[in-house]
RNA sequence: GCUCCCAUCGUCUAGCCCGGUCUAGGACACCGCCUUUUCACGGCGGUAACAGGGGUUCAAAUCCCCUUGGGAGUACCA
């Protein structure tokens, strides 16, 4: 049997990064095993639902670069893939089930659902329905209530047995029998509820592998129950850890960092997120921390998930977007870099040969494509001169104004708009010979004088990128 | 309340299934140090964890039980 997997997102609001790392497991699980991944739209709450949300959270998708095989947009033998359109199919097994007598028209009122409640609950059973409406004597009473056009919701009559889920990622999870009563599968509106339309929608789309989020362990006992009414065969489940947030709390709105849109406006890149979000309750057998994830491939082994929650935290998520942006081909990388710039910024009245230049060096100080121009500034263009107190045991103030002396000297008949890389080896040199200095003094001396600061990149690429005019008011700025 | 799940450095995790090789490995973050100049997306080092208590065993992070803590579900939401 070919295997076959879903992502069943309703549309109620954009991509969570949840929902994007469970599409993420799945996609890669079909990948891994040669098999289909389905895109179905759970769209049955119609307050919530929004089409506009389904477009959302498919470019999302697309963006992320996971791709399905079958969905709303790509027909395939098992359509329609909106539970909106599929009405009609989950009226019809409903009815059967009545039919079969494992299920009943109930015409409770919300008050005495809610009365029913407060009493178990007081009494400390669980809030098991008990309406009169499950028993067969007051069948009669419902069909003629609904011969005249009364509405009524469908509630499957939950049979008193225990079941047993048997999880690839928890191992087998035994469900007391009496743990969930007759629950409702068609809403008096004639809408179907969650637990019925996954059961069918699954069955008859041939769903072999149901990767989810762990809230959904509990509901996989009242699935496993129309399964079994409806004589069909449960897929295998596999209940992946949630995401929380430093508070230990189930990731919300709230902790605004949790729509897919979010990190795509924010110029995140969209392999790093989603490398980032695959090692959040998965780790590579190889131990590997960056990688594309079309090149998992059979590395992906569902045996490989983590059982407990795992915190959101964006530290790694920047360390991650950072490696993703060095490995970007140099052209796309500029282009990228040159969008965050502003357009009267010193770069673009620049060379492409500096252009290129500064890019490669300070490429790797930058996690972000809006890192850069900050760092040009502070780096290249700023005249300020940072002597940190912990320098003087390296560097005496009176080295630094010998080496203050001689720059000032030798840069005195320079003045085009930058030293050459040449020129600056060559003073370098001299100032090595002449002051007698070597090691830390005569690195640390030069760097700050030059660059104003006491780290940054290699002094040769540096020194050449940065206009003379700063130079010279920076060592103005020391003496 | 009831049911279920989970528990290794601050964080993500490896190890747990098949007890010894674990004085617990890696990564992020943090803190040091390293460049007389072919690879700083670098190197070296440091701080830092098996929630607690019982058992089983010659031996437990690994198996069992309890406690504690956290989470989820308990809807005519998904």
């Amino acid at each position: 049997m070919s295997v076959r997997v879903r992502f069943a997102p309703s549309p109620t609001g954009h991509l969570h990064i949840g929902g994007a790392r469970t599409a993420l497991y799945n996609y890669l699980y079909a990948k891994a095993q040669g098999g289909t991944f389905v895109f179905r739209v759970e769209d049955t709450d119609l307050e919530r639902s929004k089409k506009e949300y389904e477009v959302s959270q498919l470019e999302d998708l697309r963006w992320l670069g996971i791709d399905y095989d079958e969905g709303p947009e790509k027909p395939g033998e098992y359509g329609p893939y909106r539970q909106s359109e599929r009405t009609h199919i989950y009226e019809e097994y409903a009815k059967k089930l009545v039919d079969d007598g494992l299920a009943y028209y109930d015409f409770c009122t919300d008050e005495e659902l809610e009365a029913m409640k407060e009493r178990a609950m007081k009494e400390g059973r669980p809030p098991h329905y008990e309406g009169k409406w499950r028993n067969s004597e007051y069948f009669e009473e419902a069909a003629n209530k609904l011969a005249a056009g009364e509405k009524g919701a469908i509630r499957f009559k939950a049979p008193k047995k225990s079941y047993v889920v048997n999880d690839e990622v928890r191992g087998r999870v035994v469900f007391p029998e009496n743990m969930v009563g007759d629950f409702v599968i068609i809403r008096s509106n004639g809408l179907p509820v969650y637990n019925f339309c996954c059961v069918i929608d699954d069955m008859l789309m041939k769903i072999t592998y149901v990767i989810r989020g762990e809230e959904h362990l509990n509901n996989s006992v009242r699935q496993l129950m129309i399964y079994e009414a409806l004589g069909g065969t449960p897929p295998a489940f596999a209940h992946v850890s949630l995401l929380i947030n430093k508070d230990r709390q189930k990731l919300s709105k709230r902790d605004g960092v949790t729509s897919v849109t979010k990190y795509k406006e924010e110029s995140y890149l969209p392999e790093a997120l989603i490398n980032y979000l695959c090692l959040l309750g998965w780790s590579h057998p190889d131990e590997k921390e960056i990688f594309a994830i079309d090149d998992i491939g059979l590395a992906f082994d569902a045996k490989r998930f983590a059982k407990s929650a795992a915190i959101y935290d964006l530290e790694k998520l920047k360390w991650v977007n950072g490696m993703h942006l060095r490995a970007l081909p140099n052209d796309e990388l500029k282009s990228k870099i040159e969008e965050f710039i502003a357009k009267d910024h010193f770069y673009f009245s620049q060379s492409d040969t500096w252009k290129d230049s500064a890019i490669e060096l300070l490429k790797n100080q930058i996690e972000f494509f809006s890192d850069f121009q900050p760092r040009l500034d502070s780096d290249l263009l700023n005249g300020e001169v940072n002597r940190s107190e912990k320098l003087e045991d390296v560097l005496s103030w009176d080295t630094t104004k010998k080496i203050i002396n001689f720059l000032k000297d030798k840069l005195a008949g320079i003045d085009d708009s930058f030293i050459s890389k040449e020129k600056f080896q060559e003073i370098f040199k001299s100032l090595k010979t002449e002051l007698e200095l070597k090691g830390k003094p005569l690195f640390m001396g030069t760097r700050v004088c030059l660059t104003g600061q006491d780290h940054g990149p290699e002094l040769g690429d540096l020194v050449p990128l940065i206009p003379l005019k700063i130079i010279k008011e920076r060592i103005n700025h020391l003496s």
